[in-house]
DNA sequence: TATTTTTTTTCACAAATGGTAAAAAATGAC
DNA sequence: GTCATTTTTTACCATTTGTGAAAAAAAATA
């Protein structure tokens, strides 16, 4: 919990005033392997600061699993949508490890940043860095075909590869378990 | 510039004092049809406050264009990763009619949401819209076919459709101008 | 109106990706 | 270690999209 606030007191620093009230509001949350943290219909309320895990936040379309990011240790996890309108999601979210959290409701931020400017202003880099994430995934999806974007995947996140499936990871690129192992086998 | 303070308001209630330093901020800047707000290799210094006109923000990969975003009236344009981190752009903005705006620098930003609470709080916004809208996009561009994002595009953004090249167009739906076109033939 | 430029369509062929299902390999449970 | 389950590969064929270039249409300019 320390290392959480600290992690965020580095991505935008706090006073003391707001860290500690920033502390009393989060909550532990731990979620086994397999379990789901949302599911379609239900609606978000949380932000999830990640202490150790990972998690899987994708989307059916014609029985297609479509994997909108995966999300571990130091990273913090939500859905925007859901959680900025509080209105039911469309996406899944499932822990694909034992995965522990530290949580705080929309309730607390809210008031948290109104109470402190620095929350907000820390919030506000959160969602930043977010939209910055999202606009590179855009330009990669639209100029890169999916062989550039798996080679892509493997040389910047080779430390997901051991801990996510194949398949999972054909949905993250976009294409089908099949187009990815045929990509894999063309070892030039 | 008095719409553009109101519709500020709107998004997010800004006090008395915030929005006469806000106001005093912004600076007038008008781009002739054709001109480049930005290049490659440009830092992008400011947002802009969209009263008339439209820019299209994309980028090029193997000579082929692809476009990010159409900017219209009464949107707020700037290039993110540019502006944020002030490094160079890989992108290319031009104005594809006649395009007045009103203008705020990186600098005069920082400042007024340093002073201003609700400033801050409306930035924070901006970023939010931003982000929930790239969100979309991406499970768009995974889940929908060529011909589906171009029969949304039709039904969703029919006034734009007036306004840019079906060039244009492809590039941002992610195909070339000739699948587009095929596309369009189909007329089932 | 005639001319030039830009935009859009069309076409034939190549390449990439999808759909489906079965086989093979790896992993996990007992 | 064996069995059952999950994951990954493979293969065949269909569909979509890309390439490149030329023709047609539309728009801008003289």
């Amino acid at each position: 919990m320390e290392e959480i606030i600290k992690s965020l007191n580095n991505l935008s620093t706090l006073d003391d005033k707001a860290r500690i009230d920033l502390k009393n509001a989060l909550h532990l949350k731990v979620f086994t392997k397999g379990s789901f943290i949302l599911k379609e219909e239900m609606i978000c309320r949380h932000f999830y600061f990640i202490q150790q895990g990972l998690i899987k936040l994708y989307s059916f379309k014609d029985d297609k699993e479509f994997v909108q990011k995966f999300f571990v240790e130091n990273m913090i996890f939500t859905e925007p949508n859901s959680y900025l309108k509080q209105r039911p999601t469309i996406y899944i979210a499932i822990a694909l490890e034992d995965t522990i959290t530290y949580t705080l409701t929309k309730n607390d931020i809210d008031n948290l940043s109104k109470k402190h400017h620095s929350i907000e202003r820390l919030f506000s880099k959160i969602y930043q860095q977010a939209m910055l994430e999202m606009m590179d995934r855009i330009s990669e999806m639209m100029e890169e075909d999916a062989s550039a974007r798996y080679h892509k995947f493997t040389r910047e996140r080779h430390y997901l590869l051991q801990r996510i499936t194949l398949g999972d990871l054909a949905g993250y690129i976009g294409i089908t378990q099949g187009s990815l192992s045929r990509i894999r086998a063309q070892k030039l």
